[in-house]
DNA sequence: AAATAAATTTAGACAAATCTAAAAAATAAT
DNA sequence: ATTATTTTTTAGATTTGTCTAAATTTATTT
C-alpha cells in the first residue's frame, strides 16, 4: 500500500490515540495533529476508502487490521531512526523525535531491514517505547506507571509516555533518564505526588502528573 | 530558506544540468525530471520569485549564487546518505541513489553535520562524486573521462557520470567499480570504443558511450 | 524574407491537503 | 421533551504541483 506522508501521519496518530480510548474522535485527533476537525473528516473518508479504517459517521473511528499493520510499519521506522540518532550520531533523546518524524516516511523495506540489522535489532527506542520487528510484533513490557508502583521497591525507568519538550526538561532537571534506578519513598494521597529517590541523588518530589507518565519495571 | 521537496528536486536538477551547459533549457529539465515543459515553466516562476534563479523568458535559466548554495546543501545531504547506505548498511552502490533521493529532503542541519562527523567527513560519495562540506565547498578532482585518457597509462576509476541501473549492470559485468585499476590498451577511432585491462582480468572492449561516462585519475 | 519547425509559455483543469464558516447530528441540561 | 451545547460533517475556498492543449516566441529552412 502506497501512502502519502500525510496519510502516514494520520494513521500513526490514530494508532497512538486508540491505545488509550476505545473509539478515537475527530476533535482529539485534530488537537493531536494541530489541524482543523474538518481536515480530519476529509482524511477519514480517504482512509476508509483505502480500507484502513473502521469509521461510522459521528461515532468515532479506529484502525482495522490493515490500518494497524501500516501503523506498525511507520512506528518501526520512526523508532529505529530514533535509536540510530541517539546511539550512532550521539544526539540527545529529547531532540530526536522531530527528525524521526521526517525520516519515518522514507519507506524502502530494504533500507529499514538493513538499518535494523546494523543497529543490532534493538527492541526498545530511546524513549523506552518498543520497536516493532519486521513482522510488526512488539515485545510485551511488564512495565507499570510509576504512580502504581509499590512503595520502597526498586525500579528501573523504562519509558516516558509524555514526550513533550516540557516533560523532557523536567526529567533532565531531576536527572531521570531511561535506565535510571528509582524508588518511591512516600506517596501523598492529596495530589498524587511522590517523594522519590533517583540513583544516588538526594530525595525529591514529583507531581502526580509526572508519575502517571513515567513507566518503570522491576529492578 | 524553507523549500518544498519539489523545489529541492528542481534546484538539484538544474544544478546538475548547468554543469554541462551554459544555460539550461526547459525541455532538457523536463526530460531530466520526467515532467512536462509546462510544469518546468511554472516552477521557474516560483524559483525566480524566491530569488534563486536567473531566468529570462524563452532564453534559458541558471541558478544564481543563492540557488547554487541551496543546491550544494541538497547534494551534500544526498551524497552523505549514499555514503552511509554503502559503508554502514552495506547496500550496493547501484541501489542507493533512489533512497538518497528521499533522505536528502530531511533537512535538519544538526542531523547532517552529526552524520558527517559520524561518517568521518568523507569527501567522495560511492559513485565517485565529491561531497560538499558544511560550507558548500567541493574538492577539486583531477579526474578525466576515460575516453580522454592516454593509452597505456595506469588509472584509477574515480567516478561514473551516468548512474542508471543499465550502466551499473554493465559495470558490474566488466568488474569495474570505483577504485578499480584500469589501463587503455587500444582506442578504435571508428566508434570510440576502447580495449582496456581492468585489474588482473582479461582484456575487454567497452563502447565509446561507456568511455565518456567513466572517469579516472592518475595511478 | 517568408514559411516552417521547434521550443517555450499561457490558459485552464485537476488532485491532494488544508482552511473557515455554516449546517447537521448527537449529547447534555433544563 | 424541549432547549442549549458540543461535536462532527459539509460547502466552498485556497495553495501547491501537476497535466493537456492552445498560443506565442524563437530558430531554422527554403
Ligand atoms: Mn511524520
Ligand atoms: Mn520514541
Ligand atoms: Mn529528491
Ligand atoms: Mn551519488
Amino acid at each position: 500500500m502506497k501512502l502519502s506522508e500525510s496519510e502516514e501521519n494520520y494513521i500513526k496518530s490514530i494508532y497512538n490515540l486508540q491505545e488509550k480510548t476505545e473509539k478515537v474522535n475527530t476533535n482529539s485527533l485534530a488537537n493531536f495533529l494541530n489541524t482543523s476537525p474538518a481536515s480530519i473528516t476529509d482524511m477519514l473518508k480517504k482512509l476508509k476508502i483505502k480500507k484502513l479504517l473502521e469509521y461510522k459517521k459521528y461515532y468515532g473511528f479506529r484502525l482495522n487490521e490493515a490500518g494497524n499493520n501500516e501503523a506498525l510499519k511507520i512506528i518501526r521506522r520512526h523508532r529505529l531512526w530514533e535509536y540510530f540518532l541517539v546511539t550512532k550520531l550521539g544526539m540527545e533523546w529529547e531532540k530526536v523525535h522531530d527528525i524521526a518524524e521526517e525520516l519515518e516516511h522514507v519507506s524502502s523495506p530494504d533500507l529499514i531491514n538493513k538499518l535494523d540489522i546494523y543497529l543490532g535489532k534493538p527492541k526498545i527506542d530511546p524513549h523506552g517505547d518498543p520497536i516493532p520487528d519486521e513482522k510488526g510484533k512488539i515485545i510485551e513490557l511488564k512495565q507499570k506507571a510509576l504512580k502504581n508502583w509499590p512503595l520502597k521497591r526498586n525500579a528501573i525507568v523504562s519509558s516516558v509516555s509524555n514526550q513533550t519538550p516540557e516533560m523532557m526538561e523536567m526529567l533532565n532537571h531531576y536527572g531521570i533518564a531511561i535506565g535510571s534506578q528509582i524508588k518511591i519513598l512516600k506517596a501523598f494521597e492529596f495530589d498524587g505526588s511522590l517523594q522519590i529517590k533517583i540513583a544516588r541523588n538526594p530525595d525529591c518530589i514529583i507531581s502526580g502528573q509526572a508519575a502517571k507518565n513515567i513507566f518503570v519495571y522491576d529492578n
